[in-house]
DNA sequence: AATCCGTGGAC
DNA sequence: TGTCCACGGAT
């Protein structure tokens, strides 16, 4: 899909205006005020999983317990786990971590600006290498994230979106410069206005200016919503109650406080939980290395030394 | 109960 | 290639 230049320059326009005002209540959030591109990097990694006001609340003592890339490749595992409590798939910590490591051993310590050398790092993939981009070194970039998504799926196109057409469609509306202004720009037009479930299109700055390509064709609210099934567009998730997630956040956090024993794991698990799925939780903990086993039926957390 | 979220591995 | 699923937990 091509947008010609004029419908381009007026989504630029339209889109610019709106964000004037918006933007004041969203600067507010911490990571708006930096371009440092481990801040960056720290951030945008915390928030590709965690709501925004979470992510708010946790990411000012990350950053002071860990200023530089240095600080924490220099940390253990443990130390950068323990920091990252409370925010979600401990993993994306883990990966965080490693990547540190790899900017200090492969980059001197310096956050690459490419493309390609920031989609090798672990964790980092087509959304965060090209929000650090677009965010640290305002360097041309689209990010497409859920948000931009749903906005490219109903109010440019129209229409569900492979992933291509939405990055293809994205890269295309990118302004030559206010690269940053313009991603940011978009990512709060889907998340204030362009909403999920319940969009508020009589505020909505294209559906007023005649953009919004769903509007156009149906009333608001009406038709199919063309976001439904449209790539980078999240849908719905499997029940957390009960689930291997949960038990694996349970004993994570529950190793923040130290070493901890096989007892105490089928504890958290609770009593409706079957042995076998207990078990797998464990192996696989283990085996993405977010849990070390030590002598004595223990279990910990990696990089920490017990004598 | 459903919602909010990008990456990576399996197919 | 594209699609599906796992991955945390507060609200």
């Amino acid at each position: 899909m091509v947008l010609d230049a004029s419908r381009r320059a007026r989504l630029h326009e339209v889109l610019f205006r709106w964000w004037k005002d918006a933007r004041l209540e969203r600067d507010r959030l911490p990571w708006r005020s930096t371009r440092d591109p481990w801040q960056v990097l720290v951030s945008e990694t915390m928030l590709t999983q965690t709501q925004a006001e979470r992510v708010a609340s946790r990411y000012p003592a990350f950053i002071q317990e860990f200023p530089t890339v240095s600080s924490c490749a220099g940390a253990t595992s443990a130390a950068v786990l323990r920091a990252w409590s409370g925010l979600g798939y401990n993993r994306r910590g883990m990966t965080l971590h490693q990547s540190a490591r790899r900017i200090v051993a492969e980059h001197n310590g310096h956050i690459p600006a490419e493309l390609e050398s920031l989609l090798d790092l672990p964790g980092v993939g087509p959304y965060t290498a090209r929000a650090v981009r677009a965010f640290a070194f305002e360097q041309p970039a689209a990010v497409v994230d859920t948000n931009i998504g749903r906005v490219l799926a109903r109010a440019v196109a129209g229409r569900p979106l492979t992933r291509r057409e939405a990055q293809e469609l994205a890269d295309n509306l990118v302004p030559d410069n206010a690269i940053r202004d313009w991603n940011l720009a978009l990512m709060d037009l889907g998340s204030l206005v362009c909403r999920s479930k319940s969009p508020t299109c009589g505020r909505c700055p294209l559906g007023q200016a005649g953009e919004c390509a769903w509007r156009q064709r149906d009333a608001p609210g009406g038709g199919v919503d063309p976001c439904r099934g449209s790539a980078a567009v999240s849908g719905s998730q499997a029940r957390f109650e009960g689930s291997a997630r949960q038990l694996r956040g349970r004993i994570v956090r529950a190793a923040c406080e130290g070493p901890i024993a096989r007892s105490r794991i089928i504890e958290l698990a609770g009593a409706s939980r079957a042995a076998a799925a207990i078990e797998q939780v464990l192996t696989d903990l283990l085996a993405e290395g977010l849990l070390l086993e030590q002598p004595g039926d223990l279990f910990c957390l990696p990089g920490e030394v017990f004598s």
